[in-house]
DNA sequence: ACGGCGACTGAGCACGCGCTTAGGTCCGGC
DNA sequence: GCCGGACCTAAGCGCGTGCTCAGTCGCCGT
């Protein structure tokens, strides 16, 4: 829990992903955050390397140094995003506690990060089609782990007897969904700080599960 | 509720939009919906104006004599998608009964239309960002309605008592979003029909908000 | 002092893009 | 019979793209 809160602490205002924060060398890193920004801005397929390596303050071709072509640079976010997306999942999916409260924990911290980290959020959820084949791979993995994790969660809900879900395939799928969907429609500057949608959220699921 | 079964009513597999079934003359119809394919699995950046030309079986500069560029056709998907989505919506929620029953039937054929006309849904819901600033802004005014007519429901279920909702902005947002996603994740082929994710989301937002 | 090496740039290549243009074909009206 | 217009194609223009490469800069160990 306490990773995942300060993971979104600051909660206002558009500051950059703490995730990409080892990326070696600085340049690398630079080239990442910009790509990160491009990405969510216009997509994948609308950006150019020239405005990558203009927001990194470099030349078109110090990208090349860094990252061998420009789906590698998506890659890289794509599989950073994931692994904290899920790291994140997991942790508050194993706090101790009924689990009624995990799953609060894990919808509320999920969407926090969707809504916190919305440029990054937007890019790892909106623009896997531009993967190769063999990058999209690994990244579909993570992915249903992450499912596999409120499939959890739900069952052990309705074992405990404190939720009544007849799908939960089916409901596992439309609770993430639900999530996954704040980092489209979010803005920073909006009426509602990401620590807000996420508690509005928690309770929202609660009762769609709830016996 | 007549319009809006007979909307999905075949259900499973991929069968064409009737929504440019009166887009004359042919060859300007074919071209459309070679577009909706093209964009719906590449997105339209990732589209080339030689591709959909090839699938309405046309030279490439046969698009021209029917749309003035490539963004313009994309336009053309955007508002027919937006009109029969909204048409959709409205009817559902104009239909007589209780608040609840209202919500349920718009939800229910909402989502049922995400899924089974998904390929339009995901041009319609994914692709705004490449539309022009003056199309955007015809499109965004059709959005809005769709955002009213969620909000006056669950306003209306409140005043009769049989929504216990705190934020109606929040909530309406959150519904939506969950029926609008249905286009992101659904597949045909898929274990669930259109008809049964329908059903599925109607119970979930009617937990959701129910007192 | 200097060699070597990693980081970076300026210039530019080859390609595929959106879109245009000149011309061909077909068909209904007189 | 033949004109006019709607529809379509072959060819290709100009440009911006992803990416490359020869060369420069500056820092480090010796």
């Amino acid at each position: 829990m306490e990773g995942a809160t300060a993971e979104a602490d600051s909660a206002e205002g558009s500051f950059t992903d703490e995730s990409f924060a080892d990326v070696t060398p600085d340049a690398a890193r630079r080239l990442l955050l910009g790509a990160v920004e491009a990405f969510a801005e216009r997509g994948f397929h609308a950006t150019t390397t020239r405005d990558i390596a203009g927001r990194a303050g470099m030349s078109p071709a110090a990208l090349y140094i860094h990252y061998r072509t420009k789906e590698e640079l998506l890659f890289q976010i794509s599989r950073v995003g994931h692994e904290r997306s899920v790291r994140i999942l997991t942790e508050a999916a194993a706090t101790g506690g009924t689990p009624a409260e995990r799953l609060d924990a894990a919808v509320r911290t999920f969407v926090r990060w969707h809504a916190a980290y919305h440029t990054t959020a937007r890019v790892v959820q909106y623009e896997l089609a531009a993967l190769g084949e063999e990058h999209y791979g690994e990244i579909v993995v993570m992915r249903r782990r992450t499912e596999e994790i409120l499939r959890t969660v739900l069952s052990e809900g309705v074992a405990a007897g404190e939720f009544a879900v007849e799908d939960i395939n089916g409901t596992a799928l439309a609770v993430l969904s639900l999530c996954i969907d704040v980092a489209r429609w979010y803005r920073t500057g909006g009426p509602r700080t990401p620590d807000e949608i996420g508690a509005l959220y928690a309770g929202l699921v609660r009762r769609m599960v709830s016996a």
